[in-house]
DNA sequence: CTGAAAGCGCTTACAG
DNA sequence: CTGAAAGCGCTTACAG
């Protein structure tokens, strides 16, 4: 490795190094690592050859400047401690580099406004992918300034520049009330997250207009943070104020919370005495101790459709904003 | 927003265009962006205003050309699905953002190897960090031949430039042995991990040396796979073929299927006929569903042992390999 | 098929 | 305090 002239790290073997110690030019050195380019075959080993033993790579930086794509995709990850979203997150993350793009995640703390702190928006993204219930207009507007493409998953932004996939919140919370309703159930609770989100206000309408449907209305609404200890603290207020026959919950998080508080300190059997349903379908939802009967919002579908959304995207910058919708499907365990 | 000739995606606003919009030289652009630049105080205002009325951010990766910092780092994220490297990573994101690092994510199935696929080190990284049990060879050599400095989060490396941060492991299932043996258990039950982890290795001899200490040996042990699935099939098997009273989980995903197999399927009385314990100390592990008795291989901690380390280097790339060494805490629940 | 040269967008001595 | 110029490491027309 080449030694520096500040003593400290060994500065990266470049182009210039290979092409002097192989007696070709750098010229032929950028073609021996380029797909398309013209050059003798035999160049090309040679040059491949050295450049391994001296432990060469091109420099993505310095090639981005001449490309118009740095590979270079930010991921903001809103809840990165929600079970659901850190699984789209888990498997987006391959799909990413499966499709040649490089996530750089980010939670969703980071201030996008403040420009004193490091700032996302100093790498030449080819695109953002933002998870998350509401629309940050900070991003949105960043984003459009610096014309970079968005892809939203979790809701619907409308924009030219903005593709998003979104599950059919309102059409899940709905079967969920159907299927509580057939069984008979008629004294309904809700527990649901910020009212800031647009997911949870669709989860919510859609239950609630299932319910009206039947003649019924929630007897109690809580608004809780889905997690499993917001949820058990929703369903001890809730349980303990009111009479009721079944609990929806807004995500399978907070639907285990309340299962457990229900079962273990109100001594209520559930499904005897009390139906409770989440949404999403986590991996625990499976656990034989709980057996969550729930709605499926299908991770690999959604990774299946960003990553779709985003090459179409980049392939077309001048596409309309679209949606994807995503249905999701009644899972029905036991715990309705 | 600059037109583009192609007639495609519009260029990237650049400090010429600013410098052109606002009368000052391209000079006069970088540095008002510098903190250390000499720059006349109204001259540097007029350019940041018209840099942000035309959405101009400097280019990261044409300024990191002329720096030795990309202010890259690669996040190898070996089981991304596994709850405890989940947790790790959610935790080290916004903590290596906070110290003005992007963090790059990779999941494990990434081949460093093959020079065909996308290539991370094609990136000119500040380090990478790397979470798993079992060392890479492959990495390892690529970051020295590219001199990347490397942190291992959950097994040791030795090398000149690789730091390493690690769970006691071995002193930790101790401390579960002891516990257990002490309350007066006596035939006992081992599910592990694969054994080419080291990690794996050391929690499994752990357990066993205490185990001798007080004149007992694992009546049977059998490897899985670190998830609940992987727990609980372990579990039914173990516990078909073999009278236990104690059986010692390597994590808590694990321990978690066992327990549930243990008192759903095997109708066994946890800990009254059975004491079941984990490791990691995973969010789930106190649910009051489970409340498992386990070892706490603290995240924050080790997060910020990690970023430490990571700081520390990059301040000094000379330094010899260091070892951060972190203490479990036994967590003495409800199963043992 | 090849090398010399221009240029990507930035930073930083260098003169002034 | 400032601008013109050199240079970071690469790619890509341009002549040959």
């Amino acid at each position: 490795m080449a030694s520096d002239a500040t003593g400290g790290r060994p500065r990266r073997i470049t182009a210039l190094d290979v092409a002097r110690r192989a007696g070709v030019s750098r010229s032929a050195v950028s073609r021996a690592f380029s797909r398309t380019a013209y050059i003798d075959p035999g160049k090309r080993a040679l040059i491949l050859k050295v450049a391994e033993e001296m432990g060469y790579r091109p420099n993505a930086l310095a090639a981005g400047l001449m490309r118009t794509r740095s590979n270079l995709v930010a991921v903001v990850a809103g809840e990165i401690g929600n079970f659901h979203d850190a699984a789209l997150v888990a498997q987006l993350v391959p799909a990413l580099i499966a499709a040649g793009k490089w996530p750089i995640v980010i939670d969703g703390s980071v201030d996008a406004e403040d420009l004193g702190t490091p700032d996302i928006f100093s790498y030449p993204l080819d695109a953002m992918i933002v998870r998350g219930g509401s629309v940050d207009e900070t991003l949105v507007a960043a984003c459009a300034k610096l014309n970079i493409p968005l892809v939203f998953s979790g809701c619907i932004v409308e924009a030219d520049f903005v593709d998003s996939v979104c599950c059919l919140n309102a059409g899940g919370m709905g079967m969920a009330a159907d299927l509580l309703v057939q069984r008979g159930r008629r004294r309904f609770g809700y527990i649901g997250g910020p009212s800031s989100w647009a997911s949870e206000r669709e989860r919510f309408a859609g239950a609630r207009a299932r319910l009206r449907a039947a003649g019924l209305e929630f007897v109690a609404c809580l608004s809780a943070d889905y997690t499993f200890e917001g949820g058990s603290r929703a369903a001890r207020d809730l349980l303990s104020a009111q009479q009721l026959d079944a609990v929806i919950c807004a995500n399978d998080a907070m639907a285990l919370g309340a299962l457990t508080v229900a079962r273990q300190e109100m001594g209520l059997a559930v499904p005897v005495d009390l139906s409770i349903t989440g949404f999403d379908d986590i991996g625990q939802a499976s656990w034989p101790c709980f057996n969550l009967t729930t709605l499926r919002n299908p991770v690999d579908t959604m990774v299946a459709r960003i990553v779709d959304l985003l090459l179409t995207r980049l392939a077309d910058p001048t596409l309309p904003g679209r949606v994807a919708y995503i249905e999701p499907d009644l899972i029905a365990r036991d715990t309705h």
